[in-house]
DNA sequence: TATCGAATCTAAACTTGTTTAGAATTTTGT
DNA sequence: ACAAAATTCTAAACAAGTTTAGATTCGATA
């Protein structure tokens, strides 16, 4: 019962010229093609009459392009995902494109199955993923060869690809810097397992490198892996077995928002004054919290802003050049920025 | 460069028989059209071979279904809105539908023109709306008769729609009440201008309600609108003259999450005690934040979960019922928590 | 042995645009 | 005035599936 849609077709009939000089007009293309002004007119405004949108579908099929890029992220409620998510949706929604949002669940699995259905049916122009892959194999498969993809957050040191990062290592780096000037001796850095995540390593490196500058020893014990299904229990075991015992541990340094917001739920549930403990406590990855609570945090920020706009504009640049074969990848990596509370 | 892909006529072509069955036998109706078991088993094993992957543009365009469902909300970094977009996703997947999410920026041409590219064209089987409409005059256009879109978190009470919603008065009633048996006999209340938008709108009513309960006045210069484009700014100076205002104030109720959390910076900035001052912070809309904030803050919490699966299932009962001129239209209005913390 | 029916399969139409190759018309040049 | 060139337009092919209507093949029936 729902009123027909118009196509191209009526448009030519009402007017009594082809469906192809529609077809033109309506893409822009008539002066291209010697549509005289006048004809070009009237086609626009009886298409405009007639409320004509194109069918996308039919559109896609023909030119191989649908206008659609899609987003591969772990999970979309994590504020580091959903606002890169929005700057990467703004910046594509000025220059024509839709975006797809997908959550993997940081299930490999799923990951691949989009991305077949994404990629490889070239149901989207392209692809901007922060992939949950340990090696990447995947990747390799012919059918993604010249493929536009770009990874977000994280990237596979044996692919070769495109990628946009936060700079990770030097964040980490940065911050362990500080905390050791604040004079702490006894870092304990809270870690994500599975743990072949790029940057999380890269965040290790920074830690252990800024131990080394000072003449620090690393020390194992000091690096605690939660697994990443089980976050809030693992730190909260964790966390309180350490704080009751007598303290050697003078800054807790969480890899993550998530393990971030776990280990103050502890605090707060402890009643346990950091401040007054002397234990300092940080935290990789900012998030509108840490603006409003105890202890004080000190974060290193990612420009989540940039990352999107950068990843928007890469997957773009590589949709245009796809069929010139460049062999060239581009790895983009955006600074961060220490944030310390007093 | 990239590697042909498989079509179903190559399938065909390899076994000497038609692209007609093999698509048949791809799509499982090869019992229903009689194909020899033998039959569908050399295609089935052949397309796993070739890697076949059906092309989604090819298939939507003939069938006029794509699988596809969107999401439109104003912004998929406010937690509210990302945390609804993951259940949706989860629920969709396991039906066998993919989800696209579209942050609107509360922009209605953006949303108009969303709808048209999406509903009009069929390029999504549904949608999922979190509308910025103010009368939903759009909604009423043939072209969008007998389609299947859900609001969720707002509905236009002028539309006959589908919707599912928090009983936003409700939860708004309790949480007055609530803050009027703790002593409360000034409650301000921090609206968002424009405020067409219904579930406000029910909060409001549903603090109005509270107080005649009590016998107490609904006073005007206790409602303060805050323009949803400035929130911070807005909310600061006027926060900041209640608070140094000789008080008659001994509550504060944010209408959302945003003005809630710009009200605890204020808070925040200026060290003030609101226990000891005896003013006590409410917020409709529960965040993670408010677990670790001083004051302690009451909120009303909405089932984002169920309203995600809900909102999911009732727009799939819609496609599946399209043709059926159902004129019966759902609306599904769920229960909100009070959350108190001490 | 011609016929009927069931089982199995296929040719061609169809979905709605885009693009190619070329046709029809008008203008220009000499 | 006639060919060449430019302008303006169109028929038909094409993208890759699904669906309809009907064609074979085979054994069974009369």
């Amino acid at each position: 019962m729902s009123v027909k849609k118009t196509l191209l077709e009526d448009i030519a009939n009402e007017l009594n010229v082809s469906k192809t000089l529609v077809s033109m007009v309506i893409n822009g293309k008539g002066d291209a093609y010697g549509i005289s002004k006048k004809t070009q007119e009237r086609v626009l405004a009886k298409a405009g009459e007639m409320e004509y949108t194109p069918n996308v579908f039919a559109r896609a099929l023909r030119t191989g392009k649908s206008n659609l890029i899609a987003l591969l992220v772990a999970d979309i409620s994590n504020p580091f995902y959903s606002n890169i998510a929005k700057y990467v949706e703004k910046e594509l929604t000025q220059k024509g494109y839709n975006l797809m949002i997908c959550s993997t669940d940081e299930n490999i699995k799923r990951e691949e199955k989009l991305i077949s259905l994404f990629a490889e049916q070239q149901m989207v122009d392209g692809l901007i993923v922060a992939t949950a892959a340990e090696t990447g194999e995947f990747f390799k498969r012919d059918r993604l060869k010249n493929y536009p993809i770009v990874f977000i957050d994280r990237y596979l040191p044996d692919i070769r690809s495109n990628y946009v990062v936060a700079n990770n290592y030097q964040g980490s780096y940065e911050l362990t810097d500080i905390l050791i000037r604040k004079g702490c001796k006894n870092i304990l850095m809270f870690n994500i397992s599975p743990s072949h995540i790029s940057s999380l390593t890269e965040r290790v490196n920074g830690y252990k490198d800024a131990l080394q500058k000072f003449g620090m020893p690393y020390k194992k014990e000091n690096v605690v892996e939660i697994s990443f299904n089980n976050i809030e229990e693992e730190v909260r075991d964790k966390l309180i077995s350490v704080l009751k015992k007598p303290r050697k541990i003078d800054a807790i340094y969480a890899l993550n928002n998530h393990i971030a917001t776990a280990c103050l739920r502890v605090f707060n549930e402890l009643a346990f004054d950091a401040q007054k403990e002397g234990l300092h406590f940080a935290s990789f990855d900012d998030i509108n919290l840490f603006d409003f609570v105890k202890p004080s945090v000190i974060s290193v920020s990612q420009p989540l802003e940039q990352i999107g706009i950068a990843a928007a504009n890469l997957a773009l640049k590589l949709i245009d050049s796809k069929e010139s074969e460049n062999t060239q990848f581009e790895k983009i990596v955006l600074p961060t920025t220490i944030i310390s509370r007093s």
